[in-house]
DNA sequence: GTATTTCAGATTGTATACAACCATGGTCAA
DNA sequence: TTGACCATGGTTGTATACAATCTGAAATAC
């Protein structure tokens, strides 16, 4: 009764139905159908999507190790609940690095690259215009990831990719869906200054554009799992 | 008969065994007994180590997302061999990123800090005199690993750790063994920096020093596997 | 009534069986 | 001799069976 998406008997044995399955799952998580913290059986995945349980599990430790869920032994994967005092730091990390991929890609994306991104943006815009906050989402860290691939680093790259990835799971656990409407103004404004080819200016863009995201987050710790020794800890002591 | 380390009976099951053998095979892989492009198959690998292909696969998956070593479907896994074009794209990214990390350390370190890296890179420097070439690069390794902690930003270290780890592959690749003596002088220089606190020497210093391990490279050509199409390319059309 | 123990259900950990696939070498025809 | 074809051995891909482990609740003792 469960089963989401039973495949079509043409489809089986697809080399890519694990690339699949892993889209699948990180999409219901950034669309938070699966809040922070809900656990991810194996059986009920494979169910699921009409595979093994060796299925799942290869995705599962794919999706563990870019830090999208968390998988503790013996207990199995959970979508990953990112701290509150954590989070800053992940910020920190993309502007370092998404600030000096802005950097090495100034001036060097050609005419077809930057048509390519505008209309990316496009429809980036239309999403939010929309309220379809997964999609929107998705498509704005295609910007991201496509930018830093113009830095021609593959390894850079590649870091980059991961680290949007995993901020993409904190916005959807802290940002309200009303805050995220304004992505899409700064992300001209980065293609114009990379056209222009001004290093500065363009990594000063990226800086500020990330901490505009990270200033959208509601970084309060009302709903976080309680540690209850922390909060008894000096109740007596002082 | 190639059971290398059969396990005595008591350390069975036990819950690092995982992480021993992601160990032992890198180990033996930055020790150039395993050259690149060398073959790693599941059966063999868990014969060795005494258990069976399921957990090989794990350890052979988790390797590949770390670039070590490289999966192709149905062909199985083997060492990842760098292509010379490639080399200079990850020790830019080394700059880049261990670059950031030393600013963002310069002068967090305290002295208990501080003396546990002075003390590594004597160690480090006995094994480059006693001529243990894997040994050496391993702990020069962690020299890094351990200043990229002191910017106190886990993603942006872990990320670094991952770096380090494929350039140690690199290295090993393309390096001499009588060219790996002088690693550790510039590490000196750099905890010197770090306890002086300016940021910006210390940036310039671990720049300066990753440039220094690029330059002490064979990049030459020679036993790359050959690709014929470029040889032959241009030879009619100038 | 509280705390401890124990047991059942559910879930993950590992090994293994079998299917699918690829590479190699040999055979045969041109 | 060259090229295509096919068979065979070895290796990976996937499913599944069983063992180990955890969780939670009921039962028992105090």
């Amino acid at each position: 009764m469960s089963k989401v998406s039973k495949k079509s008997p043409t489809e089986k044995r697809s080399p890519h139905q694990e690339q699949l399955i892993y889209e699948r799952i990180f999409d219901v998580i950034l669309d938070q159908k699966l809040a922070p913290g809900a656990r991810l059986t194996e059986e009920a995945l494979g169910e699921i999507f009409g595979v093994s349980r060796t299925i799942i599990r290869r995705v599962l430790l794919r999706l563990s190790h870019e830090g999208v869920v968390e998988i503790k032994p013996n207990r199995g994967a959970s979508v990953t609940s990112t701290p509150v005092g954590e989070v800053v730091q992940y910020f920190e990390a993309r502007r370092v690095l998404e600030g000096a991929l802005m950097r090495m890609a100034a001036g060097r994306a050609n005419d077809y690259e930057l048509n390519d991104l505008r209309s990316l943006i496009g429809e980036e815009k239309r999403y939010y215009e929309s309220r379809t906050r997964g999609k929107g989402l998705r498509t704005s860290n295609e910007v991201h990831f496509r930018i830093a691939a113009l830095a021609r680093n593959e390894p850079l790259a590649d870091m980059a990719r991961q680290l949007i990835s995993r901020t993409a799971l904190i916005i959807s656990q802290y940002q309200d869906a009303a805050q995220a409407a304004c992505a899409y103004c700064d992300h001209t404004a980065l293609v114009d200054a990379l056209e222009a080819g001004d290093p500065v200016k363009a990594e000063q863009l990226m800086i500020e554009h990330i901490g505009h995201i990270h200033n959208t987050l509601q970084l309060s710790e009302e709903s976080e799992p309680v540690d209850l020794f922390e909060i008894f800890s000096d109740e007596e002591e002082e």
